[in-house]
DNA sequence: TTGTAAGCGTTATCAT
DNA sequence: ATGATAACGCTTACAA
């Protein structure tokens, strides 16, 4: 491994100088510079970026943390914001939580002890208050939140835009002509699914409906769990559900099928997150899309701006086969 | 932030001691161990990796390059991945290369400069032979490549049974009775397609039919090209495709959709990923899986173990309903 | 414009 | 079992 001092022998120089050359200073004369950087070329050095770091005190590494990096919204978040840090010249370091929030703690000690420039984070469900944070990550390193954010830490935050985006999916619901329109709500400890639930409240009174809590199934949003609501709630005389996640959605829809009861004309789907299998799979599911791709570079840019302001990323309804009575065929 | 001299300093010992203490060195007494532990938790002492890194001249990072870390298949194995280092006390740092030969070049330099204990990659399209990969990443550093594998480079590699699982999935696609049976056969600069082509071959000679050129279809495997490729298939008679990729393999349905073709009676179709909407979509798809996850966990053991070899993953055939003319319904 | 020298925090090699 | 010292490769006051 060829270094600066390497150089600054080859070339009678000091290894200051060449430091200074290969970073671009305007203190250092042109003609230096060339000979400098051409003698690089030729020794084939590579800027020891770890020497750097440790001199500078901070490091271009910007740290992600996620629950689980194969989920599809948080892949695609990843991808975005590599997309803009890796123009600027960052380069990511990625951690999963699984959930847990121990791991989330282990994971902001980790980037702390690597100076990482940035950390970009959404919690994992286990996390239900943001105390652990500051002590993890101390607070000299700017904190990017998006998607599950706590609102009491400062800095940066990237939500979707939940609570417009449940009212819009629960007000095409009626719309559609449903009249008793129940909600699989998911995590209350987290606040895009409270926010998303208090959408589909809002859209409920606004139309003159009762808002009746015991349509409203505070379930985990798996599959599993929106299989067996789907079936309390037809025992209660729902007509339709707004699920705020795609996979408690697509276990309604199994239940449905399996009873023989048709999809739109008896019972109404939306779903959340408009993962790529709610357009290909029959019925096709109406759902409340996130963009996942456009909040992860929104999240790099924060960081590259310096902002600390809350974005809302709007969220949009794909109206899909499961909601949709006037045209049951459209794609 | 405190550092070990602080620790030192408080304890009246020499940094070099704390150290020792820190690091589980059998050189240093039970006695002074704990105290030295006792202190830097009391201090809130947190290891700085940047300096241990540089003073190894190695680090505990493992760089991972895929084409697109969005994709299914690469955020899978990003995840498995993670999941077996994680827990061995490696982290990951991610590139991305949009298929670029460039950004390839450019991820390897970048990795090389973190003196990273080894990267894991699956090669741009772009990159068409391995000339490239030793005069950027250098020879020190441990290469592990997993599905786009160049067999001319030293290290392990995980592969997915490709000839294997296209030789089975055709063969599937023979014993359901269809008679002329095409292939969209993908990027022949990559050697998983080549393989895929080959046990495509493979299953069709040994049935006795006649393998036919004009019918493999030689295009990327997006959606677009293989709703073309379908057309052309069957303007030539086929009556059933093989596709090297599960996208291809839904162009091509929609194809047949669209001019009321039915699927599976009169033509046949065998993805390539398993991709999750394949199950989901209707008609649910056949098609051949890979186990990305557990590609990512041993690409990371090939890495922890040392080893050199190449690992073939065994892929799977899972029949739905676009190949399965026994019974339309499965699931 | 360039050189000198110190130091980032750690680990490794001596010596004691 | 511990201490002294140097070094990893780089950046940056400060001096010239």
């Amino acid at each position: 491994m060829v270094s600066i001092t390497d150089i600054a022998h080859a070339l009678g120089i000091t290894p200051s100088t060449v430091s200074r050359a290969l970073a671009g200073s305007s203190r250092v004369k042109e003609e230096t510079r060339i000979a400098v950087e051409k003698k690089a070329r030729e020794m084939g050095y590579q800027r020891n970026i770890v020497a750097a770091n440790l001199r500078k005190g901070r490091s271009n590494i910007v740290g992600i943390i996620v629950p689980r990096i194969h989920r599809e919204f948080f892949s695609n978040v990843i991808g975005g914001a590599e997309n803009v840090l890796g123009e600027a010249g960052y380069n990511v370091l990625i951690c999963q939580t699984i959930e847990s929030k121990e791991a989330e703690i282990k994971a902001l000690k980790t980037l702390r002890n690597y100076n990482v420039a940035a950390v970009l984070i959404s919690h994992a469900i286990e996390s239900t208050n943001s105390a652990h944070i500051k002590d993890s990550l101390g607070s000299d390193i700017p904190l990017i939140q998006f998607d599950r954010v706590f609102p009491d830490l400062p800095g940066a935050k990237i939500v979707g835009a939940n609570c417009d985006g449940a009212f819009t999916a629960t007000k095409h619901l009626i719309e559609q002509g449903y009249r008793k329109i129940g909600t699989i709500a998911g995590y209350m400890s987290s606040l895009a699914y409270v926010e998303r639930l208090a959408g589909y409240k809002l859209a409920i009174e606004s139309a003159g409906l009762p808002y009746d809590e015991s349509i409203v199934y505070y379930d985990t949003i798996v599959k599993e769990t929106g299989y067996a609501a789907c079936e309390k709630a037809l025992e209660q005389g729902c007509d339709a559900l707004y699920c705020a996640g795609d996979f408690s959605a697509l276990g309604a829809i199994e239940y449905l099928k399996e009873k023989g009861i048709r999809i739109p004309e008896d019972f109404g789907i939306v779903g959340t997150a408009n993962e790529s299998f709610t357009a290909l799979m029959f019925p096709s599911m109406s759902s409340l899309g996130q963009h996942p791709f456009e909040m992860g570079q929104a999240a790099a840019k924060a960081f590259l701006e310096g902002r600390t302001d809350t974005q809302v990323i709007p969220m949009e309804l794909h109206i899909r086969q499961s909601s949709n009575k006037n045209n049951t065929w459209q794609k």
